[in-house]
DNA sequence: CGTCTATGTTGACACTCATCGATACAAGCG
DNA sequence: CGCTTGTATCGATGAGTGTCAACATAGACG
């Protein structure tokens, strides 16, 4: 409503309420996690937790380019306002970060996610 | 030694409801995720987007032996019955297993989840 | 047998979440 | 300026989830 900024892309910026992949976390074998590591590194996982957005993130990821326009992947089985809403909790998990150009809205996968997840899951 | 298990164990047995983990999916960046490919990897995702559970996971994968007795593992902030409640998840994902031996009850990480986890967050 | 310890289950509650229709916003075009 | 298309937000709703206290179960030991 009271959406009174001059700005540009008031919606598309990663500012406010957005994680940001951090560097975080050693391999989940290497020793426990802390309070800390955990809450960071489950937002991650809890994002790919729901198989919408794991096509949706998946749909991004083998997109030609490194980048796919939403109106290539929303066939996904669901409405337009939740394709919307999952791509939302994608980039609020800093898994994902979007760009729009002229009528259309680009996605691409956050370039450090992928090491720093693969990371986690390395065997020592 | 009638400790010899002559019963099943009905408590303990990876047997109804619980997932095991098959050697799903393709890495994410390679195709978009089909239906059931996505439904598979988000169980995995989504036992392990719980700050509680990461830590018990990582607490039994880390551990010395290659697993870990829930004595040893359930300094996570809640309540007993919570900490059960968890490892049933990471169970039912086919994350960990878990054999009673006399008074204690034994995790271990499913062998092949770090592997198959690995390969779906494998940069191409 | 009885009792103690370790772990799992049940039931209830508050809370979160996935989903949709309606609506708003953004950009291009006539 | 309206019209059209692409995308985001709002509000509601039903389903799912994390948590705990109370209870149940399993083994060890006397």
């Amino acid at each position: 409503m009271s959406n009174m900024k001059p700005l540009p892309l008031p919606l598309l910026d990663p500012a406010p309420g957005e994680a940001g992949a951090a560097p975080c976390c050693p391999p989940l074998t290497e020793r426990p996690f802390t309070v800390e590591e955990a809450r960071t590194a489950a937002r991650m996982f809890k994002a790919l937790g729901d198989p919408v957005r794991l096509r949706l993130f998946s749909a991004v990821a083998s997109h030609a380019g490194g980048e796919a326009c939403v109106c290539d992947i929303s066939d996904v089985g669901v409405s337009q306002p939740t394709v919307s809403h999952h791509l939302k909790k994608l980039r609020e998990a800093g898994l994902l970060t979007s760009e729009r150009r002229g009528t259309w809205v680009y996605y691409r996968v956050e370039p450090s996610v992928l090491a720093t997840m693969g990371r986690l899951l390395a065997a020592t």
